[in-house]
DNA sequence: TTTGGTATGTTCGGGACTCGCTCAAACTAA
DNA sequence: TTAGTTTGAGCGAGTCCCGAACATACCAAA
């Protein structure tokens, strides 16, 4: 969260009639997101109000170009005025989204409607201390992309591979990339664009874009989980994505599972990330004389492992090390539904269900249901869609 | 034709003028629970509203006896109309409270103030399978409290010390009490008294009987840990308690630290519970050749470490045992506080801080703060302080 | 003692919402 | 044609918060 400075602030707001507007034209847009094209009658429904309520709410976007009021449907068998379904107008404001990767930036425009109207690419430098260079970088990309908007945007959402703060939007690490340790990245662009700019750890913000567009449309409560070279998640909770204080949680990568195992990256001895990321499934595959086993990845190995039988027996250990960490989070938080990115998604439907057994058979019966594990989307689209869905979500979802 | 949304997202209501009014209330109570005697210009600026807004709220809870408006204090010494603080009735509706243990149950009368009124403890017939018993003994207990009432209270609490369906009011199963097992305990009391009743996990009743009344108290972010022959626990995020599907989350205890490592009660290998419970530390004790061995507890072995070498290496490891679970909760939610509860809280301060100094060891340094562990109350009195606490969330936290 | 400054708490008019009711429009089925 | 159903708009009423103004109460310096 960049924009707003850190307030130390313990005050409880109440909530005042002006706050209730905003909130409800919010809620009313987050239900056309999750519903897809819905009537105004059915909209009252659906939230509960009266149907001149929510006319007094659409009409002004409509009128405005926000929403689109969609041809007469044919009506339902009971007769009745046809309803005009709404949907959400592709060329209205969009939302600038980048991507900020060790060698390299990407920065789209992203449409409502989850579309991505611009797209730049370009490399960026990250060795030695030219925090200046990495900076105009990024504007540059991201100033390249904001120009084909046809109407202002609504801001931008950053997404950073590594640790970051999310109360002051400012990068607190990335590896490999030591010009942009310590950079306040999110005041610099915002004040260089003039845009509010929010920025946030990548896993975070592919939760956002699943949550958004993808398998976590109006879905309250799931995790996202990022695998590959390193181990990382987010978490949807109730409806808000828990980032613990300057955006502390969810390094899940960095939780014991084996207490004093082995040495982690970190340091510390036993860490998930020592057995669930591409390092020791490499090591695994050399030591099971596997094929190319120091560039293997999950994918190969699935593919390896229809007609290897050490292939397959190593795909299941793999498959069981990642469920142990989703069936600690289920018994912790009981998320449910668990979402794929990374190496791991590209696994493929089998491979994710080979995880989803074993993290059931990792939790005992309970009646609040059992972990399930699906796929997420292609991951360089889902970033930018969860750059951009980290404004949606600033814009839209209110906690009053 | 008006159907479901397919989400299980639970139709975001919109906000209507009334719920706003009780919403608000709700929230000046709530600081005036956090604040303390509180003025009502002090109100007003905790809460970010005009003043005139708190005395509208304010003034009919003072008639009709529900705040107390203080004595005048002396003006600070900038001068000015001295200020009339407002507090909480001690003799406004009170709450009950119910403990249901494996072999008797404990009822309180509880005022908004955190007195106990009234109290009632009886046994309670948990073998065969006389589950009528059982309720009308838990009845019995709660309306022998609730006579001691003035007012008519606000509603009914139940911290059950076994798994619970908070959706149904149900236990789902208490270890050595199969009466009650698939009990409708809370719909059961309801029908009885008339009143309200909610009921939940016994940690998550600790978790709210520190937010209202102990350490946890104004503070929206925690977690709480019991200790014990097992082990469980209980999480706040962002100023709610997380209870997951029908309360399926909290289950700390059967988180992995040590796959594929001793067996767990559970049936499964390497849980939390198999390092961090009276059954690890008196085993170890017993190896240690420790006095008592089969009977020790953690205040004893902390009285113990202060000559024995022994005892102090095996304190140190156990609260290294308790730590690494912390820093998971750390890593995964960075929830910052810990509250003891249980047999590791009657370990001391000392004991806390060993706990503390092992967590903070075991996890990265972070912007976000690090983790702490405090002491919780007397056990019995948070416990059914917290069953009052989840009639106070219930109807004091509206989300709006 | 007077006077100006400061802070508290109340009163009152105004504005921003939503709610319930009513009505026209559009379609189905008998 | 007619009755029934559903959609969407219009309007007055009610509820709540805000801001300005005011009375009250205390301090401190002149």
């Amino acid at each position: 969260m960049a924009t707003s400075p850190p307030t130390d602030m313990p005050t409880r707001p109440l909530i005042s009639a002006a706050v209730v507007g905003r909130a409800n034209r919010g809620r009313v847009l987050q239900a056309l997101f999750d519903l897809g094209p819905t009537s105004r009658a059915e909209l009252a429904r659906y939230t509960g109000v009266n149907r001149s309520t929510i006319t007094a709410i659409v009409q002004p976007l409509v009128d405005n170009g926000f929403l689109l009021e969609g041809a007469p449907l044919p009506a339902g068998g009971a007769g009745g005025k046809p309803a005009r379904p709404l949907t959400l107008s592709p060329t209205a404001s969009p939302i600038g989204a980048v991507q900020v990767l060790q060698g390299r930036v990407r920065s789209a425009l992203v449409s409502m409607t989850g579309d991505i109207l611009a797209q730049d690419t370009r490399r960026l430098p990250v060795t030695g201390r030219r925090a200046r260079e990495a900076t105009d970088a990024i504007g540059a990309s991201l100033e390249a992309v904001l120009a084909a908007a046809k109407r202002p945007p609504f801001g931008v959402g950053v997404a950073v591979g590594g640790m970051v703060d999310t109360d002051r939007g400012s990068i607190v690490e990335v590896n490999l990339a030591p010009a942009l340790d310590g950079l306040a990245l999110g005041p610099a662009l915002a004040s260089r664009i003039g845009l509010p700019v929010l920025l946030d750890h990548h896993p975070r913000a592919l939760l956002l874009g699943d949550r958004w567009f993808g398998p976590g449309r109006g879905i309250s409560t799931f995790a996202v989980l990022y695998t590959g070279e390193v181990l990382g998640g987010a978490l949807m909770l109730g409806g808000h994505l828990h980032r613990g204080p300057a955006g502390a949680g969810g390094e899940l990568g960095h939780t014991f599972v084996q207490v004093d195992g082995e040495l982690c990256r970190c340091g510390r001895r036993g860490c998930w990330e020592t057995i669930a990321t591409l390092d020791w499934l490499r090591r695994r595959a050399a030591e099971a004389g596997l094929p190319d086993a120091a560039r293997i990845s999950t994918a190969k190995l699935c593919r390896l492992a229809a007609k290897d039988p050490a292939a397959a027996r190593l795909r299941d250990t793999y498959a069981r090390n990642l469920a142990v960490g989703i069936a600690n989070l289920q018994q912790t938080l009981a998320a449910n539904r668990y979402v794929l990115h990374g190496d791991a998604a590209r696994g493929g439907e089998p491979f994710a269900t080979a995880i989803q057994q074993h993290a059931r058979d990792l939790v005992p019966e309970h009646p609040g249901g059992r972990p399930t594990v699906v796929l997420g989307g292609d991951d360089d689209r889902a970033a930018l869609l969860g750059a951009a869905g980290l404004v949606l979500s600033d814009q839209l979802q209110f906690t009053v």
